[in-house]
DNA sequence: TTGTATGCGTTATCAA
DNA sequence: TTGATAACGCATACAA
């Protein structure tokens, strides 16, 4: 309501003047940060880094910064967290699973911030984003199974910890009873997503002669890990063991590739999340894609249950 | 200056109530926010994720929340970012590299706010944290010299947008002169940093039979995918040709691992940065460790020159 | 120890 | 259009 010359000249002067709004006094009269918090796990060398930058792209060209935590599952009183990021002031929060103590939701409810949940299965009246773990599982051993392969090994995350790898397991060995499958015994194995315990894994598989002729690895740093094992112990893969796996991230596909991939739409989600947040905020009711699909990806399939397997079937267990 | 009893039944009947201090107000009055604004590139799938959570994690450590921004090079008004950050209200700001817009340089100075470069090398008067690149560049060479390798390839970042890549492109350059080596003429690719870029630029060189003996690629990106064009074509590393690398990550340590390494400080970036900041806001007026230690890790090193080059003396170039 | 007033820099409202 | 003024919720200082 003021004529644009006028206006450019107040902009150029207080461009000039060094000007910087205070956003403390506009938030505290407007109500209205601009902001968001993300609560995530952690963000580096993790399949969230590319969820959170996802997210954040989305959000930034929508005109939000995001203010984030990463609390790497330590001191995890995830509630403080979301204290302090709400006492900073946000606009809406995104934080990353199902699973949050009852103080959690308590505070969120009371703060009547919106939020979003990602990486999440659907729940009741709960904004979520996320895919199907559990079908996610299935797909990579119903495909292992087309390929005559019968007895596997499992290399996952933390079930007792960690509810997508909960899920993801719960896939795989649904899908394995399905079909008449074998997970062997001794042979499955929990540890943490890195590269080191993957190989860690899969040399503990190749050294105790598992019968198994394929491996599932939970996410791609097991699996990346695992082909170094074999590659270390002279196992070759795909034709004395074959080695299949989610592809969280991108890594796994350049190297000496896994049989069957699972290709996780990671990034959608915080692109998704995003842009609920961002039509929520707007004042609509956005409807959120809870269910994001996934898709099987093969890379150079090289023909169905190895020739020669790592061990036969009276090879010991683990 | 109240009982402590009192004080006690306040607090829980706060926490009862859900009451949430409001920031803006708080940072309206006292002029502290307690958060610290960080501006790189990005922090999915790159070597800044690592560096980013450190930063997080000894900033939350102490108090602090962060505000990110990851403007992935896009819309690249990096001041226009920055402004956007100080406005929403920090104590102070991380950013990314040495090379800024003098307008961003000019934002910083009139908004007296402290702030840090991670990953830059040291400047006259400017708060730094980083190592030295070209040491970097250099420690890799010497090793590959003391081999006997005479001949090398590169493959690298784009050192006309990227400061880091161009001085560790000098410090390869600048050691393969003082070791008379040399670094053949159409084997040094610049692409950006990722799986298919390397891949692609190792192929590249494999199908033009460059006469080189290792090949030094810029980060271990880079190296992960040239390790997987080297697997497709049947050549055999090291035994065919040395691949060297800066180990940004960790997953290349995994893999079929490059000849040499030289593992880069860039948590600690992170977690140095942070730590200054949060001195420097207490009032103190702390140095800076401009320069980290870097250190040359060298895993199965196999040998020195390979015995069976990818292509001879007369190869041709591409 | 406790209460009370003032100011922080904006936005929003209302009157001119 | 423009100016003046009252919140916004907390911190700080000062008085009781």
């Amino acid at each position: 309501m003021v004529q644009e010359t006028t206006r450019e000249r107040i902009l150029k002067a207080a461009r000039q003047l060094g000007y910087v709004a205070n956003g403390a006094a506009r938030a505290l009269s407007s109500r209205v940060t601009h902001t968001i918090g993300a609560v995530i796990p952690r963000f580096g060398n993790s399949s969230f880094s590319g969820m959170a930058q996802a997210l954040e792209q989305a959000l930034a060209q929508a005109g939000f910064t995001v203010l984030i935590a990463a609390p790497d599952y330590r001191q995890s009183n995830e509630t403080e967290i979301l204290r302090r990021i709400l006492e900073r002031g946000v606009d809406a929060v995104a934080l990353l699973g199902a699973v949050h103590a009852p103080t959690t939701y308590a505070l969120l409810a009371s703060h009547r911030v919106p939020y979003v949940l990602m990486w999440a299965q659907a729940i009741e009246g709960v904004p979520c984003v996320g895919f199907d773990e559990r079908m996610a599982g299935a797909l990579v051993v119903e495909h292992l199974a087309a390929l005559g392969h019968r007895r596997l090994g499992f290399i996952g995350g933390r079930t007792s910890e960690n509810e997508r790898a909960r899920l993801r397991y719960q896939g795989v060995v649904e899908a394995i009873a399905r079909h008449g499958m074998t997970l062997c015994d001794g042979v499955v194995i929990e540890t943490d997503y890195g590269f080191r315990e993957g190989h860690d894994a899969m040399a503990q598989i190749l050294g105790a002669g598992a019968n198994v002729t394929a491996v599932v690895c939970g996410n791609d740093y097991l699996a990346t890990g695992a082909l170094a094992a074999c590659d270390e112990a002279g196992v070759d893969v795909p034709q004395q063991v074959s080695i299949a796996s989610f592809n969280d991230n991108d890594f796994a596909a350049y190297l000496k590739p896994p049989l069957t991939t699972v290709r996780l739409p990671i990034r959608e989600i915080g692109t998704s999340a995003a842009t609920y947040l961002v039509e929520r905020l707007s004042g609509a009711n956005p409807e959120l894609h809870t269910q994001l699909p996934i898709e099987l990806i093969v890379r150079r399939s090289t023909g169905p249950v190895p020739s020669s397997p790592i061990a036969r079937a009276d090879g010991q267990r683990s």
